[in-house]
DNA sequence: ATAAATACAGTACCATAGTACGGAGTCAAG
DNA sequence: CTTGACTCCGTACTATGGTACTGTATTTAT
């Protein structure tokens, strides 16, 4: 059982992530032992929770509802989000590589034309 | 030359979008005539300047130092701006790519099996 | 000529994910 | 037994990219 300070610094985050999380209904809060909150491993089990989920790509709405999930073990549930989760990241994963091949072409023209306008510039230009 | 509305509407944006980009130096005012400012096609290349940048994965913030580059023509610094949006584009979807596959993996596992716990909700549970 | 539709300027508000601050209380070491 | 570090709670502020609202002025259509 450490204070809030320990339990940051063991998630790897500072002191108000871990109110802002709480005020979000994404961390309990434990009660007060003479003014102050203690935490366990049970806290900690949550927080990084929290954080793989984050690194995952789910907001932090979405891990409020997978915590849920947690408790009542819906798998179906858990599917549904887990793979609306992977169409989106395959969404977006598609429009940054459209996007970053057409900025590295524009790159590599900059470079080796000499003569005329930019045409990383002209590109946007018209 | 049309009022902010019709242009808004050629760029396929709202009206507060113009304002909001104007405000933040992207777009120029054009100067009023009788009270109501008039746009026209020099305004509206600008400003699909900036969505077609926008798409491309540049921030606003970004684009305002291309628009300067656009009268300045530094070709130099248009194509180091262009390579540290690839770079970071490219990181972006190194992250994003290992994060599908996990997520997949874990949505494929939960389908799959049926006994135990779900796991997705075990992976990040520890 | 009057009413509806736009435009203007400034400010406030939205979501997302935190970060900072101020005042009061508490805890541990010297 | 006091000082400094840490905690508590609430509120305000940050960045990003807009969106909405208010009240006045102007323009357009009937």
């Amino acid at each position: 059982m450490f204070p809030i300070g320990k339990f940051a610094q063991a998630g790897g985050v500072g002191v108000e992530t871990i109110r802002f999380y709480q005020r979000k209904g994404l961390l309990n809060i434990p009660s007060q032992e003479g003014g102050i909150r203690r935490y366990g491993d049970e806290d900690l089990r949550q927080l990084k929770f929290i954080l793989k989920a984050k690194a995952a790509g789910f907001t932090l709405a979405e891990i409020k509802e997978l915590i849920t999930l947690d408790s009542s073990d819906d798998r179906h549930k858990a599917y549904q989000l887990a793979s609306a989760r992977v169409a989106a990241l395959d969404k977006q994963i598609a429009e940054l590589k459209q996007a970053r091949n057409s900025l590295q072409q524009l790159a590599t023209e900059c470079r080796t034309s000499k003569t005329g306008p930019c045409p990383i510039i002209e590109a946007f230009d018209d």
